[in-house]
Parts: structure tokens; C-alpha cells; sequence
DNA sequence: GTTGACACCGAAATCGCTTTCGGTGAATGG
DNA sequence: CCATTCACCGAAAGCGATTTCGGTGTCAAC
């Protein structure tokens, strides 16, 4: 229980006062440069280490941000947040700024962590993320005043501050190089337009195909839930189309894994009669057989990226709205995005193994 | 801008004072029911949220809990992460305590920070997990001081805190399970020894051979790295026994999907001529095919937990060695694992497919 | 009518740091 | 040589709570 050394023991040692420490270690210009020194070389020798709650009540400052966590019904709906988490945390531990984790258990209960930040401010600024197409997170934490960023865009995000991924960027590559391959009917297996990102990546299917002269084919623009079994259903509606696709654009891995089971059933080959892509670059999916074609966003440098927008923002040294970054998303080739072959399906086949 | 309510508005407009008004709040004794009342009324029709650093500065307290991130190179090394953060999040907030971050690019600057915290105190106490055999942390957070429980045991965890899942007996019930289906030759492909629970799993494992009556066969016993390859080429091994093994038990999911790649490509069928199970209770598991038969952990309520029992140690109310609990994790059936069947390959096959 | 005991509340110190505001002594300028 | 200006440092006032220590007023007991 020896006690820990404060400015006060360093201050009379070296027989100085507090203040001149203080600002010392702050490095204030109207302090010498030997006394600047000596004082370093003192605190490095007690091995001072300044008392955060002293220090930010003074200040006025927490040097905090805050993580939510993006929660539904009480449970987690990504398997990405800790990648981000980690480079967040990386960022912010080099400049002195500490990570801290919300995960409210209902929209309700993070209105209310939304108030009492607001008002307790022992965290100076949010990270939000899986925005959806209207979110109103985005209204509420202007009116409240809290610095935030947000993971993604929104049709509310106004001038806020985000860091998303060029998700239209992303699908219209994704079709190109599907046509590139020399596809023709390029189907799109989208998810719930209440995310913002499901419609970015429709539209850059969209475009795609245009770009590449392609038009759209009734029918080929599916929309189902970010699951297996969404992507199941999904794909056999397309494969019991008259003319069924020759490659598809997923929304997701997971919901690409459910199609490639689907297309299995249907007594097709994945990335053969059917060639498929994916997005999230989950590293699962290179497990697969055949492994599957995605197309990944960089997480960790997408969290360094987000702590450093905020921190800025939050010392006031930029607007919110003069941070709004796209990252790119980059494909990744592996065994389910091939050439169109011979024998594609004409209708629905009902010879499908189990 | 407007300034936040403090003790003493509040203490102004009911005309007390603000060490009264302190003491309503946080309900001494020897203020009156009637004056608690009218404080409450008060604070709660004000919007008052008490400012959390002069608090700690004053109370001495942190009410903060880090979360030190299973890191290697820099990189994430779990999935399971996400789950566990909001077990632990969500707890804690329920108990006006907070969850810190801390993702350490190396054990150096993990120790780093364990200095900094021991002696900063800003966070009182930490969640450690990814355990290894031998682990110096335990040593060096008791010499430290620090408060903290362990997710998962070591050699080292002496009388220190812990919750860990019982991996022996997840093992031998996983062994027993395969027994029972009929096999009689089964065999384990483990993780490196380095890792506390490879060592258990490994023992369940043999426990559960023993208790099923059966023998260790020579050569049964892998162990490789976590991952796809190590279990595919663990796999390979053991497939190229004279007498291969009809069941396999992983020590964690993705070793388990690596060892069904080998046995496709043996031209078997994972579940029918050799049976497997794996650990984690991935959700990707399920979507494999067939689908992976495995033992999963309750996370979220281990990491509610894992803040529950900390908590109790920070305030003094319990000792560590008071705080040593076993999870059980829990068999789900899907469909590698079946009885055994006929033409049980007696040696290396030579026509796998690719 | 003292004397305690008890129930309540206020004053003031404290937590450890930041930051403003002066106040030295020395250097500069005319 | 006196008046400015600098460079540097100390004193002291917060920051917004907690917590100890007394000090009232009331009431019962002797």
C-alpha cells in the first residue's frame, strides 16, 4: 500500500512547485528546458504516472471515446466488431485515449446511455455502426451535441462524420468482374433495405451491369434477410426462373454460403453453372469447398481510421462534416467465380441431391 | 453550452447543503427520508448526472474494468470476442461500471500497460483471457496488485480468479458421445500444448476413451495448429495410419473443418465413414456440409460473469481464490457425427477427389 | 433542569491535477 | 540609469464530487 507518487513528491524533490511540474510534464513554454528535463528525468525515475480522474476532472477533458456496440434484441449481429474494436483501441492508446464498450441491450437503453453521456460527459465523443437507412441516431446525437462518427453512411448522415466503404464501388466491381468473366445474367441477392448498405450494394449492382451493357432481367434482384437461410431462399427463387443466372452478387458471406447450398441442392456446382461472390471477406469462407469469392474491407485500419476522425473532431481541430471518408473493399478470388460453362440451367431442376 | 447540473444547483434550489445533497443521493443513513425524497425529486426533475471524475478522484474508485484483447503479432486471435465484451458490457453497465479496452500489439506492451494501470489506477481491475500452459501474467498481475480474473486457467492461475469451461469433461462427454454411437476407434487431433486448454481437452479426450473401455491406439493422439491447415494435414496423418480412426474429436471447430477437407479429399464423407466433432459451437459450423457437429460455451453469460466475480474482488468482498468456476459447454448435435459404418477405410486411400 | 442520546444536517478538508495570474530577476533599449 | 520586455516560476483558485467531524435541535430519562 505504499503510496503512489504524485506531483507533490516530485515537486519537492526536485524543489520546485506543483504547477511548474505540472507544466513541465505538459510542456508549457514558459518553463525552461533544463527544468523541463530535470523534471522528466524525476518523473521517469519515481515512475510517476499521472492520476487520470484528477487530471480529467481538472482538464475538463476524458479523453474517452465510446464503442457501440451494434446490438439486436439483445444480441451481437457482427462477427467483424472485434477487429474493429482492436484498431480503434491500438489508435487510441497512442495517443493517451481510452476505449470504452457500450452494448445496450435495446434501442430504448441506448437512448439512455445517449442522455447520460450527454450529460455526465465522461465520454467526449461515439462510434456508431450497422447504421441503418433512416437511423435516427444520427438526429439524436447532433441534438444532444455529442462528437460522434459513424461506420457506415445513412440517409440522415447530413454532415455528420463517417468512415464507410464504397459499397456501390465495391458491387459495381464485383459485376464488372463477373462480366469480365463473360457472365451475362448477373442476379443480385440483396438484403433488407433498412440498411443503408444493402441498397448501396443494389445500386452498384445496378450499375455494374449497366456499365458493362448488361441490362437488368426481371426477377434477378433478390432481397432476403443477412442469414443462411435467407440466402437459401433466395437462390432457389432465382433457380426457378426461367432463366436462371450464371453468377450472383451476395449481399453477404453468409448469405452467399446459403445460396451455395442452394445451388448444391439443385444438383449444381458452385463457381461451375454457377458462379457466386460474396462480401465481408470472412475468413471462413475460405474453408469452404469450393472456397468462396468475396470481396473484404480493411477492419483494423477502418478502426485506427474512425478513433483518429473522432478524436479530431472532439478537440475541435475539424468540422464532422469535413470527415466523411470512403475505404475501398478489394476482391478476393478464390474457387466460386469462374467462367460461364456449357449446360447452364434452363428452369429449374428437380434433381437436386439432398 | 449550457452548463451541466452539479451538486450545487441542485443543493441551492432545495436549500441544503451540497454535502447533504451528496449524501441523499448516495443513501447515508443520517439524512432523513423526507429530505432523500425531496432530493431525488429534485435531482431526477434537474437531469442530474453525477460528474464520474470527480467522483473517482473523490471516492478513490474507478468502477472500471479492462477487457485485455487475446492478441498475437497484432492480429486477433479469437472470434469469440464480440460475444464475451457484451456479456461483460452489459452486466457491468447494469452496475454504473464501465468496460475498458486494452488491445496490446505485444507482450511487451501488455506489460506496459499493466505497469501503467498499477500504477494510474483508472482501471481496478482486468479480464485476461487466452490462457496459455504457462503464464506469466498471473505472477505478474498479483505482484502488480491488480485485480483480475482469468478466462480460462494456466498452471500459474495458483489461488488467482477464474472461469473457465470445464474442457476435460466437454472432451470426455464428446468422447463418450462417439463411443456410444458405436466407435471404437477414435482419435483426437489437439492444439499445441502451450495453450492451457489443449491440455485438458487432450486429457478429456483420454479419460473419455478410458471410461468407454477403450484403448489409446498409437498414433491417435495429434496435435497441430489452430487452424484450417494444422487440421487438415492432423488429418492426413492420422489417414494414413494403418488402421485410420472412424472418429475424430477436434480441439476447436476450425481444426475440425481443415480435418473434413482431408477426408473428402480422401474421398470419404465427414459423418458417414469417419465421424467428427468439433469445439466452439461456431455459428459457421452449421452452415457447413454436412453441417459440424460440435460442443459450444455460453459466452455472453460467461462474460457477465467474468464482470460479476471481479467486482466482488475489487471491493474487497471476496477473495480470488474464492472465484474459480467451471462452465459447462454442451454437445450440438448436427451431422458429423453418426455411427459407424461399413468399408471403414482400412489405410490410406489414394483416389481422393479434389 | 441538566444530561445524554439521537436524528439530521452544514462546514470544511480532500482527492490530484490544471490553469490563470502575478511576481520575480535578468536582459534589452533608449 | 530607468523603463520595458522577456523568460521563468510560485501561489492559489478551481474541477465536482466524497467524507469526516462537529454542531444544532428535540426528546426522553433521571
Amino acid at each position: 500500500m505504499e503510496e503512489p507518487t504524485g506531483l507533490k513528491v516530485i515537486a519537492e524533490r526536485l524543489n520546485l512547485s506543483e504547477s511548474t511540474v505540472s507544466r513541465a510534464l505538459n510542456d508549457y513554454r514558459d518553463i525552461s528546458a533544463r527544468t523541463k528535463a530535470r523534471v522528466r528525468d524525476a518523473a521517469e525515475e519515481l515512475g510517476y504516472e499521472p492520476n487520470t480522474h484528477a487530471r480529467r476532472l481538472a482538464s475538463g477533458k476524458s479523453d474517452t471515446i465510446g464503442y457501440v456496440m451494434p446490438m439486436q434484441d439483445g444480441q451481437l449481429t457482427e462477427t467483424f466488431l472485434g477487429e474493429l474494436m482492436a484498431g480503434m483501441a491500438k489508435m487510441l492508446a497512442g495517443r493517451g485515449w481510452d476505449l470504452m464498450v457500450l452494448a445496450p441491450h435495446s434501442p430504448e437503453d441506448e437512448l439512455a446511455m445517449f442522455k447520460k453521456i450527454a450529460r455526465a460527459r465522461h465520454v467526449s465523443g461515439l462510434v456508431i455502426s450497422r447504421t441503418y437507412s433512416d437511423d435516427p441516431r444520427f438526429r439524436i446525437l447532433q441534438d444532444l451535441e455529442i462528437p460522434f462518427v459513424s461506420h457506415g453512411r445513412s440517409n440522415d448522415s447530413g454532415n455528420a462524420a463517417w468512415l464507410d466503404v464504397d459499397n456501390e464501388l465495391a458491387f459495381m466491381e464485383m459485376t464488372a468482374y463477373l462480366a469480365s468473366l463473360g457472365h451475362q445474367r448477373i442476379a443480385h441477392i440483396g438484403g433488407p433495405p433498412m440498411y443503408n448498405f444493402a441498397r448501396q450494394r443494389a445500386d452498384g449492382w445496378k450499375r455494374g451491369l449497366k456499365d458493362a451493357g448488361l441490362k437488368e432481367t426481371a426477377g434477378y434482384a433478390e432481397s432476403t434477410e443477412l442469414s443462411f437461410d435467407g440466402g437459401n431462399a433466395a437462390m432457389n427463387r432465382l433457380l426457378s426462373l426461367d432463366k436462371p443466372p450464371t453468377a450472383v452478387c451476395c449481399v453477404s458471406d453468409v448469405v452467399a454460403i446459403g445460396a451455395m447450398r442452394a445451388i448444391r441442392d439443385a444438383g449444381y456446382l458452385p463457381g461451375r453453372e454457377i458462379s457466386l461472390v460474396g462480401y465481408d471477406g470472412l475468413e471462413i469462407g475460405s474453408l469452404l469447398d469450393p472456397p468462396l469469392t468475396t470481396m473484404s474491407q480493411p477492419l483494423q485500419s477502418a478502426g485506427s481510421r474512425l478513433a483518429e476522425m473522432l478524436i479530431t473532431i472532439v478537440e475541435g481541430k475539424s468540422l464532422p462534416a469535413d470527415n466523411q471518408e470512403l475505404f475501398r473493399a478489394s476482391l478476393v478470388r478464390r474457387g466460386t467465380a469462374n467462367p460461364p460453362v456449357e449446360g447452364v440451367p434452363e428452369g429449374r431442376s428437380t434433381t437436386g441431391r439432398q
